[in-house]
DNA sequence: GCAATATAGTTGATTAATCAACTATTGTTC
DNA sequence: GAACAATAGTTGATTAATCAACTATATTGC
């Protein structure tokens, strides 16, 4: 039996591959020094990036690739830490926002320079110009 | 407080993003036509690349970036199914191989069908060119 | 303005993975 | 060749996510 492997599979599996490992090192690195996962770091980041520091939590799960659970479970912890906060909305009962909090964003300002001194390391060997052609590729991709 | 980000850091995030929404769409393609996860499908096909379409259990979680702990979870059920058998080692007593049955063969060769389809469809739009330099990229980084 | 539908979020049950601890076997060193 | 260390694999407990079902509120169409 013949099986054609095409190209555009075999991406898909290096994708996986690659991300599997790269997340494992960034979690490690993140874990060990600040107690946040790679998937933690990425929300504080998200609210951190968000006007005012904030977005719904539906607006948290479509930019995570969660569902709107996952994001309710992730929360629940951070929320106990301190990280962030919970604030509901003037017009709509429905919704309620996730908030980072000073005590997150001071921890996400000290976890990005351990997350930004690791990744450099990671893609140390790889050009600015790959990089780039890189990260656009991906972003279009998703969408 | 400013926070800088760089753009490595970014690019992490975004193939975290893109990865979790790729893997998704082909789960549930190949769930609903085929009955198999996206990591059965690359677990199948990893055994088919092998030499005798076998490899030992060891070998074949590192390729799929998993734990020992996880591949002996991931063929359980795969193993009832037909879908690979298990082989001892007649030199070490404490290997186990992976080996991929004619009935996995065929199901994978049903299942590539699909997968190229939907792969290729997802990444209409990005040039031949370009996904030569993602693929080498990805490839790299990993390793 | 009310019925039907859509949206935001949470919760119980389940699943897929991890880690740590363990068994069994093989390889190394003195 | 016996003791110690390394390797392959499995298992119990835990974790992080999913889905389906649910509550509550908002929006739409007649």
């Amino acid at each position: 039996m013949t099986i054609e492997t095409n190209t555009s599979i075999s991406f898909f599996i290096q994708l996986a591959r690659t991300h599997t490992t790269m997340s494992r090192r960034l979690d490690i690195v993140l874990s060990s020094v600040h107690g946040l996962s790679f998937s933690d770091f990425t929300i504080l980041h998200k609210l951190q990036q968000a006007p005012e520091q904030k977005l719904r939590r539906i607006d948290l799960a479509e930019r995570m690739g969660l569902t709107a659970s996952g994001v309710t479970r992730s929360l629940l912890p951070m929320e106990k830490l301190g990280w962030i906060t919970r604030e509901s909305d003037a017009r709509d009962a429905r919704v309620a926002y996730a908030v980072l909090t000073v005590e997150g964003a001071t921890l996400l300002a000290n976890a990005m320079l351990t997350a930004n001194e690791k990744s450099n390391e990671m893609l140390r060997g790889t050009s600015v110009k790959t990089l780039e052609v890189l990260s656009t590729s991906l972003l279009t991709l998703a969408n």
